[in-house]
DNA sequence: GCCGTTTTCGGCCCGACTGTTTTCAGTCG
């Protein structure tokens, strides 16, 4: 049995929803969430650290007793504690509390006077207008209650990053053009470019801030107006259901503002702790001088730029993708903040599809895309025959491609494409291509697309045997997962990533915003193992090309810098990282 | 439950909005 950190994680926030529920200490209660968040991040399996006698109390947040209780459920894959709790408090409670306006207080009203325990008897009970009259209930508690119930189970209230700045964008250009609006960002977790995103936080500075309500909530995708204040408004939109919330500030709090809205919270958390170890005090409004002992007013000091909080907390500023307490903060104030990579250090995409297979658009068609995106070079990837959806090409139609290459590379200027194909990682670990075929290529990028659900070890040792062909460059789309969709698959990866570094191999984040494969951890995990990365959209279609900024913000929550990932290098560069000995 | 260049006990981030209340608790970010 192996115990994931998600596992964990989850059975750590479980715990806290139960004792919050009860009623228990709040910061008790924040112990365990904290804990939750710590193991979630972490590069490393939890599990095999405990099998290694590693000190979990070195963990921030974690002491003596979630140690223990870490080491309980890696060992026996439950917490008695939790299951001690349950019997007080169905588990079931917990899932009430997704329900917006519900909080702890509310959900133990709601089990001990009417023994609701799940969303389906909430929903019953809301039907029969049976909420209303429960003592801090009331109409309009009980009308929300039952939107609220619609809205999860529609959506589970959790949006793709494409997605939400598919419907965000638009938005923001609407309100960038409110009158006396001067400025105006989408801030939050989207700003911190995470995979997925709940709402959208946007940002606005406006001497005005009534009147940018006002015309926020007529916005005419607006389905739902939640709250209407005067500087803070939420709304649900139309057909997504997303929700999106606008704050006001005047101007010279822009900054104080920007950071306060973008997060984390665990990471304003231990911003407003170092403003108090400093005598100061961090709001969304400034950084404030305390009061004198005397009294008197605490003093403003700064706050119309991130740069000026940061600083006047004895900070270096920090990228928002890092903002999420995972050591950024101990990395800023030891001046060891990471070069994070950007759009414009890319110089190549390595992983492009054609219609040759199941691409859209010709290999010339591709070529030109590329070459306008500014890069110097692009790796044709077409699939290889086990993928017979796709047409994959066999060692024949591969030679012919090669030639067709050749050719198109005398005519180009200023871009060279790269012979390379995506070939399958069969279930023995052989690759779907002889080798006399694969060495003729300039990179190879291999990938599973069959037989997603071996164990753990077996589709871990298919992965290592696949890299001891000397041909092996690239190990595309590492884990399957298709967010929303699909799983990940089992594998180990901190074993992948050691056979990764053994043999010179290479892992792909792939950019594709469904996939974005690797993740964060994942990344942060290849940084330290002294795994190189490559960032590549897996496009099959011009448009495709874009999804690398994507992958570049990925990259960036992964603490990926330039030199950690191959396709930033010149193409000779390129060339002599991935050649095997 | 965690944590400590003021501490091993007593703290633990800060403000806006709603709805149910008569001054504020609950919730959210």
């Amino acid at each position: 049995m192996t115990v994931h950190n998600s596992e964990i994680a989850g059975i750590f926030d479980k715990t806290a929803d139960l004792l919050e529920i009860k009623g228990e200490n709040v910061f008790r209660v924040m112990a365990y969430r904290n804990a939750g968040r710590t193991i979630l991040g972490l590069a490393k399996n939890a599990a095999d650290m405990v099998g290694r006698g590693e000190d979990l109390t070195e963990l921030p947040g974690i002491g003596k007793d979630l140690a223990a209780k870490i080491e309980e459920i890696v060992k026996t894959g439950r917490l008695s504690f939790l299951e001690k709790l349950a019997k007080q408090m169905p588990e079931g409670l917990s899932s009430l509390l997704k329900i917006q306006g519900l909080g702890a207080r509310r959900v133990k009203t709601l089990y001990e006077k009417l023994k609701i325990k799940s969303i389906d008897e909430l929903k019953r009970a809301a039907e029969k207008s049976k909420i209303r009259n429960l003592p801090g209930f009331g109409e309009k508690i009980e009308g929300n209650i039952l939107r609220e119930i619609g809205r999860v189970k529609n959506s589970e209230g959790n949006f793709r990053v494409s997605d939400a700045e598919e419907i965000g964008l638009p938005l923001l250009e609407y309100i960038r053009k409110i009158e006396g609006v001067k400025k105006a960002i989408i801030a939050g977790s989207f700003r911190r470019a995470k995979e997925t995103v709940r709402d959208l936080d946007i940002l606005a500075a406006c001497e005005d801030s009534s009147k940018a309500m006002d015309s926020f909530i007529k916005y005419e995708d607006v389905d739902k107006v939640l709250s209407h204040g005067k500087t803070r408004s939420a709304v649900i939109l139309r057909p997504s259901g997303l929700q999106v919330d606008l704050r006001v500030v005047p101007e010279e709090s822009y900054g104080a503002a920007l950071c306060y809205f973008t997060g984390s919270k665990a990471h304003n958390i231990v911003l407003r702790k170092i403003a108090i170890e400093k005598g100061l005090k961090l709001n969304e409004y400034g950084v404030f001088q305390a009061a004198g002992r005397r009294g008197g007013k605490e003093k403003w000091i700064a706050g119309r730029a991130e740069e000026d909080v940061y600083k006047q907390l004895g900070l270096l500023y920090i990228e928002p993708e890092l903002r999420e307490d995972r050591g950024e903060i101990e990395a800023s104030l030891k001046g060891r903040l990471p070069r994070l990579v950007t759009l414009e250090d890319i110089r190549g995409d390595l992983h492009v599809h054609t219609d040759l297979t199941d691409g859209q658009h010709t290999l010339e068609e591709m070529v030109d895309a590329a070459k306008e995106c500014g890069y110097k070079y692009v790796g044709i990837t077409e699939h290889s025959k086990r993928v017979t959806i796709a047409h994959g090409l066999d060692a024949k139609a591969m030679f012919r491609r090669i030639k067709e290459i050749d050719r198109l590379n005398k005519k180009l200027k200023g871009v060279v494409v790269l012979k390379s194909i995506e070939v399958d990682i069969l279930e023995d670990g052989s690759l779907d291509m002889e080798d006399e075929a694969l060495k003729e290529l300039d990179v190879t990028v291999c990938a599973i697309h069959s037989k997603f659900n071996l164990s753990l070890k077996k589709q871990t040792e298919r992965v290592s045997r696949a890299m001891d062909n000397p041909y092996f460059n690239i190990l595309a789309h590492p884990t399957g997962r298709l967010i929303h969709e699909r799983d990940p698959y089992e594998v180990d990866m901190e074993a992948v990533m050691k056979a990764a570094k053994e043999r010179g191999c290479i892992m792909e984040l792939n950019a594709h915003p469904y996939r974005l494969d690797l993740n964060d951890a994942h990344c942060k995990l290849a940084k330290e193992t002294g795994v190189k990365v490559v960032i590549s959209t897996d496009a099959h279609s011009i448009a495709d090309l874009g999804y690398m900024r994507f992958g570049i913000f990925q990259a960036r929550r992964g603490w990926i810098e330039p030199e950690d990932a191959i396709n930033t290098r010149s193409v000779e560069g390129l060339k002599k990282i991935v050649k095997r000995k």
